[in-house]
DNA sequence: AGTTAATCGAGACGGTACGTCTAGTCTTATT
DNA sequence: AATAAGACTAGACGTACCGTCTCGATTAACT
């Protein structure tokens, strides 16, 4: 008993100097503001460490690698998924949930993410997390709302949310990283009522 | 009159040494072989150079860059897409195409398409010449088949050639580049027939 | 009242935890035993904090510079010079402490010298330490004996003892630092009876 | 016949761009420069490369270290050193080389010997390269005159040139390194004849 | 047959950024 | 106040490639 509570009790603090907040800080606010202007490639460890007042081996002691820093630092400042509202009509929940991430991912974020996945290619690990930190955020609402339809049988149960979710959204990357056409008005328009019906939601 | 008879004559062939055709080759030979076995980020210009015995300054002559070179080495060893079966259902024609996508995209050709598109997201050139030299060639069966099928009514006519072939193809190249699921056997099984619904053909 | 007590007890202590005895010894030892084995240019202040389980600034309160606490674990374990046997020859004792001195200096010993020497070149502190501290110790037994020769009258009494001691021991030293011939027997055997004579001895 | 001549012919040029003499010399030059004002220690690669609008790498291509190229640089500028004067007296003579060396180890050019000399403590090849190509220079006027001296019987012949040359100019390098005593005009009046005369050179 | 001009190989060049290392200082909780 | 631990700023290290340049040698069409 006694232990257990001395063991909570343990502020679970290593021994030296605490890792320095303002360091941290500083460091992601510098490489978010050179990613507003510059591509992912043309930034660099010696630049960032320069910009942000900071000795490189700091960088490195908590990032493994430039894009790794870079993921963070986007992360960081991304505005987190809206749930998704309760009571509208699923299909259209779902077609404004696309048209929304359409939107979003044109201009520079989308830019960004584009970019990111690229760097990802080279590295497995930078995709893996992204696709945690990223797309499992952002996804969430359309994957709950598919789960609650087929819980109530609007969907097909043994439709693979997986599967339904790359319907929705793959088409959307797809332009994004292929960019053999843009993400203009007229496939916000067309798209998402498309994709949603390929999920063949019966009437309730 | 000599003059014009010999100009017309001329091949437009430039004063000089022509170029070796032996040094090309070996030089695409050469990126070919390393790409096979290495990820294209590790392959470096100095590497080929060495490799194929030739100078570096002669590759620079013929290619702008790394990445240009790994998408001609790439691209001149690409199957050509065979032409759709004429005389086939719509339906399965369009599905077929799609399983045999995502059968050829798995392996290591797969992984270089993606590692391809990676590079590109940071040049632009890359990506417009991949478009046309890969994308609008494997995508020629599927965008006739479905040229086809608007005009004899199956598909609605304003349908967008290039969303259909966006919904019919985005989920596998998002899958391909994001790499959060496999491009597994249930994958092939499940996904072209959904699709392919979503393009909503009429029973001719 | 118990608190005036116990201050007046403390016996001349300054406030604070006082300095660690263990500590201290425990990075000359580690120092030491670095030194046996490597090569001076090679330890770092790091690498003793780390071999001596003490933190960095532990160091750095007690020696400015990673050469001034070699030095110091160089000396303390220096065996100090014996003095000179009082009723022998002048001639045959200076020849001895020589024969001695050359000697000692063969092995990691004197490569540790030589070491500290070369460091010396760009810290005058270093050397002018050194000096006080080895030299002079060393050549205490040589200065006495040509101290008392001139005092008899069996040297020139216009001969400086500095000068006399440059001659006597520059050759081994010049030698030990530019490599160029070993400190072998013959130098022992030659050297010795050359210099000497060099003082002019006269018979007393 | 033919062959023998086409070999003498060769230019024994490598293939590939030649280096670049300009960039050599500005290597040196600046380098040369800096040690003029700055100790060796405080001295960088990167530093030297900058300063000659030279790429690192440059540098490495031809010199293994800093010490290497700053050992280059002060031999290039090097002055040669003057033949003995034959028909002198050879003690004068001898005297008036030792007088040279030590007039000459004053001021920066002695600072710089010594902390090369310094820096070879951790380095076997410098100090080695050194030796052959400064000190073998710097003494050959005096060796060639104690090789006389013992041909012409002045000189004991069993006296070994390099103990004789050490007898000469160790305390002079003795005092350069250890600092203990300046090399001052006391100094230059008193020594030379001393060690000249530990090598008992017989009236010819 | 000789000239001309662009090619070829080789490899050095000025640069940039890398990731590591070490120095010496600073911050924390503990003693 | 001194300790052990370890994070901090700073900046040099030596390496890897970049894309360009400079050579001598080669190759063919055009004098």
């Amino acid at each position: 008993m006694t232990s257990e509570y001395s063991e909570n009790a343990r502020p679970l603090r290593r021994p030296g100097r605490p890792r320095s907040e303002q360091a941290r800080l500083s460091i992601l606010g510098t490489t978010a503001k050179m990613m507003e202007d510059l591509p992912i490639r043309s930034i660099t460890i010696d630049g960032i460490a320069k910009a942000a007042n900071v000795g490189k081996p700091t960088i490195y002691r908590w990032w493994d690698s430039k894009c790794a820093l870079v993921m963070d630092a986007f992360l960081e400042r991304m505005t987190p998924a809206s749930p998704p509202k309760p009571d509208t009509d699923i299909t259209q929940n779902l077609v404004n949930l696309l048209k929304g991430t359409i939107e979003h991912l044109r201009g520079r974020e989308g830019e960004i993410v584009a970019e990111i996945i690229g760097e990802g290619q080279s590295d497995p690990h930078i995709l893996e997390e992204f696709h945690t930190r990223f797309f499992c955020q952002i996804l969430k609402p359309a994957r709950q709302i598919i789960e609650r339809a087929k819980e109530i049988g609007m969907i097909d149960q043994n439709l693979d949310t997986n599967l339904a979710l790359d319907i929705l959204y793959g088409p959307i990357y797809y332009r994004l990283l292929v960019r053999h056409q843009p993400l203009d008005d007229h496939f916000t328009q067309s798209l998402p009522g498309r994709v949603v019906s390929a999920l063949q939601l019966s009437a309730s």
